[in-house]
DNA sequence: CATAATAGTGAGTAATTACTTGCAAATATA
DNA sequence: TATATTTGCAAGTAATTACTCACTATTATG
């Protein structure tokens, strides 16, 4: 990968999760980079092809941050490291942008993708289990859902406060001690 | 308000709620409509005057829904009624659309609209002080998170059971009875 | 060192965009 | 009934879009 290549996708990453994929020109992004718009095409054959590199890149850097909470055994750890993946999502400037875009095309191609949580869901009902719920299928679904929402105020409410939610949270479901 | 001018403002509302503002083009409105593509602007000056339109016809619908609410005095009522809103998001095809471009559009245009939910989130939260929660501010806030949520997977989520959710957190707020 | 492959540019291009304008038809008002 | 206003259309327009192509610069390889 060449330092262009590199700097376009930067460049789109960052535009893509500001304006949304079909809202930011292929001119804008070229600018951005420093790079002709031809150059682009050259790279990722299209438009498309160039968020498809930038939601790989993206998706094997976090793999094994999902691993690390799907491989817990402790009950406890599995929902407390569930919670803090929410505090990754503004760790550092790029990261955010990853993950802003996830869910900005969530909405904007209209595609949840149910399957990519499925492992992490069946991780949180059994932990769920352990600690003896009434209904840990429907409790674990509710706490991805709670997710989604958190995410939904993380990236769209300036006033948001995650830390302290996640706190609270930690409180509710007896996380400390 | 003529026949025309009502059939761009449904045609608009559905493309809008499903393709997203910007990138719904108003050829594409005119022809769903039926009218010339000239007409919408003789209306509504431009695209954005539509979207003006929409949502305040939209609001303007909705205002009772959200007034029985904040008039409510039962605390346990007023967190079922605040629930089962989230019913009112899909029971007919005009206001499922309505309520769907809202959420869109927070993301398209990165607005979250903070100060609209303050009076239900003070209702909740004078409700879950009734109920004898020791943080019902953060409970509150929680609520309204998790209900963003709920919106999140109720739209982009097919197998998402909105029934089922609801009820299992009426069950966790003990709410029946 | 020669030459083949790759990286990069910049000026195109056809299609699409939001919006305008000139004119006709329908409707309201006197 | 006469005329003023509103409603509606079709054919524009300039700007922007994703993408191509002919070309040059750089790097890798025998």
């Amino acid at each position: 990968m060449t330092e262009k290549q590199e700097k376009i996708i930067t460049a789109a990453l960052e535009l893509f999760a500001k304006e949304g994929f079909k809202n930011t020109p292929t001119s804008k992004i070229a600018k951005q980079a420093g790079v002709s718009e031809g150059l682009i095409f050259r790279h990722f054959t299209n438009k498309e092809g160039l968020l498809e590199a930038i939601i790989k890149e993206g998706e094997e850097r976090f793999k094994f941050l999902y691993a690390d909470i799907v491989l817990e055994t402790n009950a406890k750890k599995i929902i407390l490291k569930t919670l803090n993946m929410a505090k990754n999502f503004t760790a550092k400037k790029e990261d955010m942008n990853f993950w802003k875009l996830q869910y900005k095309l969530k909405w904007e191609l209209e595609i949840y993708g149910a399957h990519k949580i499925k492992p992490l869901e069946r991780a949180l009902s059994t932990a769920f289990e352990d600690l003896k719920f009434k209904d840990p299928k429907m409790e674990a679904k509710l706490l991805l859902t709670l997710l989604d929402g958190l995410a939904t105020r993380l990236f769209l409410d300036p006033n948001f406060d995650l830390e302290d939610t996640i706190s609270y949270l930690a409180k509710k479901y007896n996380l400390f001690k």
